[in-house]
DNA sequence: CAGTGAGCGAGCTTCCGCTTGACTT
């Protein structure tokens, strides 16, 4: 048996770590933390010194027991897990949980997973830095309390089963206010001047654009009628040498980002994508916040640079982390191998892997050498000019292998080659174009430009950007949704072959694909919260608790102190919210019906967003949700009247009506007793008795396929045909049936056999039966007159 | 599973960060 146990986090870490001690140590992973604070309401001592109630956490028992069992047989005990605040914390629920002594202990830290970094952390131990610790206590506490006292006001004041948070609320924030900002945007416009000339005999285009832009039409008119019949010669040209350089490799966020920009993958999935990479030892840990390179990967990129490229394309360098908050435990996300250009499963972790070896290795490589040529064309009549602007790339150094994407589409790259040119030279016209540009409001949200955001203020850690993003939409806070945009005219002059025409286009305006809105949950939520605790809800709230941990980190406060004085002001204001805040309902007055003079206002009902007809007390008051993409913020009056046309009736099919209306599960038609989803692309209020009857039939004959087979002896249980192939219902609960069973032979017993290999139907909404609910409700009663 | 638009009584919901599987109607 080893004498040696190490303990780290991940277990593809121990794979690798193992193989680099040799036989004398056997190093196993904690797989994160083992312990965190217990579920309930009393995790807390609020009254006692905030004295944490910590728990193994359930899924965790096995391997504690495991460790447990390990550590009694080793000598020597060595904790690596990271080194951050997380990192020494799981270190030192270790110790406490393990059992372990002070003499057969020891922490050891290495930021990179190489063979000479481990033997360095091994020849350097040191004790569990117990302030550090202290600044993740503060950290865990400080969250739980947020978490859990905000909570439960918003359960009493808005609506059950809402949750806010320290990273979410402030995330759902910057959603609802980017949405105003949108919705208020004043789009004004300027007339853009555009050229295209050709030099003397040749036959390649010039294009130049005036700097200046004019305010309306007639001021764009009257340059270009002086443009008429100017001459056009060159009075200046200037050529400018420019170098630019690679990004830095790959963090967390900037991976999720630029995987999000050039191959449209959601966070989520770039991260299981490089998950799998990572445990198939293709890359480096995936979560990081670090752009630092180890020395051996960097000498790995130089040789492997020097291989395929040449000499004069490797730069070796390393770069320096500007993310505020971040931790540095990890190296930058990288290929474990810079030889292997390409690596991966599939297609998909393909794609991923060529992104993170480019990525990486461009970072390695020589800055690409550019030279900027800008001419000056002057326009003899309005004294003016044009400026045309080449690009030409001397030497491309690690242009050769990846650019760095951008999140703004329409920022044309004008850089193209100019032919030779010389002062003086008149050149040829072809045409001048005068263009109506609107301005545009900021952008939209992507999954990927939030997590920059938040990165950018400090908010959230690697391992959470993925999982806060799918918080606050599974909350119904927030909704990633495409729109389709609205044409918009806009107004082009064009002179060519000396005569001037006005002509009036069409662009589309304001199509989004995959951005995030809030719901009209979300932006009350957001102001409710905003409005009672603003401190909480502020951008630098994290920024400054931040820099309290710090100094719990450093010894300089006690975490108890600091939890102290964030606790008191802060649960003064949610008694006080409590006690005296209003319900919220986002209630607002839309307008008045004409049919019957009364009044009309949205608000969330208890199914949602809702326009109302008529006030509380009036008996024929009438009720319709809001549609998909609609909000209460700024649906209008024609909007709203709209929605009272349902139920419509459409027609008649077998003698039964049939009907259009909107439910909970988006637009249906009804015919008998038979609902059946409008699909997207036909509309609840067009939708004509032919289109109808399809939709019905298709509905009626996907239910009769859905019986594959019943049994008489028990009419609960069906064999049933769902969306991924054959499965086994018996009441209420759901069973699979194993792979490569031929189905319509099932007899009543192989049927009982499956769920009784199965087990207990799998715990699903109906199955929360506590086994002793009056136990806890007493406790929890006790708790409660404890507080008074 | 769908048409509603409450809330006294009863119990439940919820946080952020570290890690992987298990599992999906």
């Amino acid at each position: 048996m080893p004498k040696n146990l190490v303990i780290v986090e991940s277990p593809a870490k121990a794979k690798t770590i193992e193989k680099f001690l040799g036989k004398d140590y056997i190093v196993k992973s904690s797989f994160g933390h083992i312990r965190d604070l217990d579920k309930g309401d009393e995790a807390i001592d609020v009254k006692n010194g905030f004295k944490p109630n910590y728990i193994v956490s359930p899924d965790k028992t096995k391997i504690v027991a495991e460790l447990k069992k390990l550590v009694k047989e080793s000598e020597m005990v060595w904790l690596a897990s990271d080194e951050d605040r997380e990192g020494e914390a799981i270190s030192w629920h270790l110790f406490e949980v393990l059992g372990l002594k002070e003499e057969n202990t020891k922490r050891i830290v290495f930021h990179e997973i190489t063979k000479p970094a481990i033997e360095k952390a091994i020849l350097n131990p040191r004790k569990i830095d117990k302030d550090l610790v202290d600044a993740q206590q503060a950290r865990r506490i400080l969250d739980r309390l947020v978490g859990f006292e905000l909570s439960p006001v918003l359960w009493r004041k808005v609506k059950p089963s809402l949750s806010a948070g320290r990273v979410q609320s402030v995330a759902v924030r910057l959603i609802v206010e980017r949405e105003r900002e949108v919705n208020n945007h004043n789009s004004t416009f300027e007339f853009r001047i555009t050229a295209e000339f050709t030099k003397k005999g040749e036959s390649k285009i010039i294009k130049a654009e005036l700097s200046e832009r004019f305010k309306t039409e007639k001021e764009a008119l009257s340059f270009i009628e002086l443009a008429n019949g100017s001459n056009f010669q060159i009075t200046n040209i200037e050529v400018k040498p420019s170098q630019r350089k690679a990004a830095a490799p790959f963090t967390t966020s900037t991976l999720q980002q630029e995987a999000s920009r050039k191959l449209g993958y959601p966070v989520a999935k770039t991260m299981l994508l490089a998950q799998k990479l990572y445990e198939a030892g293709h890359i480096t840990y995936m979560r990081t916040d670090s752009v630092n390179l180890s020395q051996t990967a960097i000498s790995g990129a130089e040789a492997e640079i020097k291989k395929a490229y040449g000499t004069q394309y490797s730069m070796p360098r390393n770069y320096t982390t500007k993310s505020p908050g971040a931790q540095e435990a990890h190296e930058a996300i990288r290929p474990t191998y810079f030889e292997n250009h390409t690596a991966g499963e599939d297609a998909q972790e393909i794609r991923l892997y060529e992104l993170i070896w480019k990525r990486s290795i461009a970072s390695q490589m020589a800055n690409a050498e550019l030279e900027r040529t800008i001419v000056d064309i002057n326009v003899s009549k309005a004294n003016k000019h044009l400026k045309a602007e080449g690009e030409i790339i001397k030497f491309d150094g690690f242009l050769k292998v990846y650019l760095e994407g951008k999140d703004d589409e329409d920022d044309e790259e004008n850089s193209t080659l100019l032919p030779h040119l010389s002062n003086g030279e008149v050149l040829d016209l072809g045409q001048i174009l005068a263009e109506q540009k609107f301005s545009r409001a900021a952008p939209r949200y992507t999954e990927a430009s939030l997590v920059k955001k938040l990165e950018e203020l400090g908010i959230g850690r690697p391992s959470t950007y993925a999982p806060t993003i799918s918080t606050i939409q599974k909350r119904g806070y927030v909704l990633k949704d495409n729109r389709e945009g609205t044409p918009r005219n806009f107004q082009t002059i064009l002179l060519k072959n000396n005569t001037i025409k006005a002509h009036t286009a069409t662009e589309n305006v304001g199509a989004e694909k995959s951005k995030l809105f809030p719901t009209d949950i979300g932006t009350l939520v957001t102001d409710f919260l905003s409005e009672h605790f603003k401190n909480i809800m502020d951008y630098g709230f994290t920024a400054a608790v931040e820099k309290e941990f710090d100094e719990v980190a450093q010894g300089l406060k006690s975490w108890v102190k600091m939890i102290e004085g964030f606790y008191k002001p802060f649960h003064i204001e949610v008694d006080k919210t409590m006690a005296t805040a209003e319900r919220a309902n986002a209630e607002r007055v839309i307008g008045t019906d004409p049919e019957t003079g009364k009044q009309i206002t949205g608000r969330i009902g208890r199914y949602g967003p809702l326009v109302q007809i008529g006030d509380a007390e009036d008996e024929n008051k009438k009720f319709a949700s809001l549609r998909a993409g609609q909000t209460l913020e700024t649906i209008t009056i024609e909007q709203a009247l709209e929605l009272f046309k349902l139920p419509r009736l459409i027609g008649s099919y077998k003698e039964e009506k049939v009907t259009a209306a909107i439910g909970r599960f988006g637009p249906y038609i009804k015919f008998g007793s038979v609902f059946a989803s409008i699909p997207k692309d036909k509309d609840v209020f067009e939708i004509g008795i032919v289109e109808a009857i399809e939709i019905i039939d298709a509905k009626l004959q996907a239910e009769a396929e859905k019986l594959i087979k019943s049994f008489k002896e028990d009419d609960t249980l069906e064999i049933l045909k769902g969306r991924w192939g054959p499965y086994i219902a018996q009441g209420k609960a759901f069973y699979k049936i194993p792979k490569e069973t031929e189905v319509s032979t099932l007899t009543y017993a192989d049927v009982m056999a499956i769920i009784e290999k199965a087990g207990p139907a799998p715990a699903r909404k109906a199955a929360a039966k506590n086994p002793a609910p009056k136990a806890k409700a007493k406790a929890k009663a006790k708790a409660k007159v404890k507080k008074k």
